[in-house]
DNA sequence: CTTGCCGTTGTAACGGTGTTAGCTAACCTG
DNA sequence: CAGGTTAGCTAACACCGTTACAACGGCAAG
């Protein structure tokens, strides 16, 4: 019994200098951006030294990657807040819009999340589930035949695709003269062009 | 006389050593890839010292930012050869298509020409002209009037960030279960949600 | 209480990076 | 031939991620 809750102080003791290594490393990487972040520049300002970040973490990537999961999990917790109304189309609009607008309010974020680095292949289990959520989402619309593509896969990788250029292009180049209404407009052309209208809003628009 | 061709053999041996050092640096960069290039693995290519290196140019940005410009070019010339037609539709088509084509057959430029570097917020001079052949040709459909967005430039934007998204995603997860159609789908997708059909197609369809 | 183990932390260092100071050698101009 | 400009090098600086190794700490067993 005694050695339980030392192990388990033990390991809430660890939990707490990660989470403190976590916290500081998203100050930093808030604070000079995300290609000037450094592990040295981390140590000055957490308190702990270099050695003790590896003992803590894997690796440089490590650590970021445990940060991103909780980035990927802050993202998908945010599209599930989305509400979702009766048009299917609406619903992923809606999400689709909303994933856009993460990425624009948080671009260190989104280029931390979206960036690829080299060598690592597998998405952390938070992207996979904000990328379900979508999934399920577009299943809906799927199932009502109303998807003009062969299957629902290609066009959710279509959507996905274009938000991640939608946030890639203005973060990446704030200055330019974005349209304003683009992301709205490319999102609805995108959407009118993968869906087929309702019969019950053809038929409105033919026998008014 | 005799100063202008000594100042001008001058220039001709300092173009050739910059064109020397562009071409090791292509070389090795496609390499060892976009992550693990260096000044040193450069220079023990190319034979010269590093110091040699800012001799020619300004800083390693400046010696990728040279490169980046030539490639923008090549990409350029790439989108003016596309054979235009009479549809301005399809004129765009294929060009989207040739854009998707060129990112994903060369994927190490095309990291190199779209990833934002700190700091960097100007894009070389090639650049715009591959964009202002884009412009062009989506002006012509403009001006017919078909374009369903309120300017030619929110649909040249949302096309082109389309076609980068399409490009990131695969060449950053390359073995993820792409739709074997999804270029071409989404490209079609969002041509169809943002053109109106053409009144002679309209009219060859209501009465055949 | 002492011994020993294990997790935690720190010091110092290694190999690598981009970059610069400063020297030498060559060259054309005067 | 003297002098300035250019090309090239050696050496070094400051920083990076990472690790070998030693020292400190608390807890369990003897």
């Amino acid at each position: 019994m005694s050695t339980e809750t030392h192990e388990q102080r033990r390991e809430v003791q660890r939990d707490l200098a990660r989470r403190a290594i976590l916290d500081a490393t998203e100050e930093v990487l808030l604070e000079v951006g995300h290609d000037d972040f450094s592990i040295r520049r981390l140590v000055e300002r957490c308190g702990y030294t270099a050695p003790s970040i590896y003992h803590y973490f894997t690796d440089k990537d490590g650590l970021l990657d445990a940060l991103i999961d909780e980035r990927f999990a802050k993202l998908a917790a945010q599209l599930k807040r989305v509400p979702r109304g009766l048009d299917p189309v609406a619903n992923i609009r809606g999400l689709a819009l909303a994933f856009v607008r993460f990425g624009l309010k948080n671009p260190t974020h989104f280029r931390l999340l979206f960036t690829p680095r080299a060598g690592d292949e597998t998405p952390p289990p938070s992207g996979e589930e904000a990328r379900k959520h979508i999934e399920d989402t577009l299943a809906v619309l799927w199932e009502s035949g109303r998807l003009r593509t062969g299957d629902p896969q290609t066009a959710g990788q279509a959507l996905s695709l274009l938000c991640q250029g939608l946030v890639w292009g203005r973060i990446s180049r704030p200055d330019y003269a974005w349209s304003k209404t683009l992301t709205e407009d490319s999102i609805d052309a995108l959407l009118r062009g993968l869906v087929a209208p309702d019969e019950a809003v053809r038929s409105e628009k033919e026998e008014p």
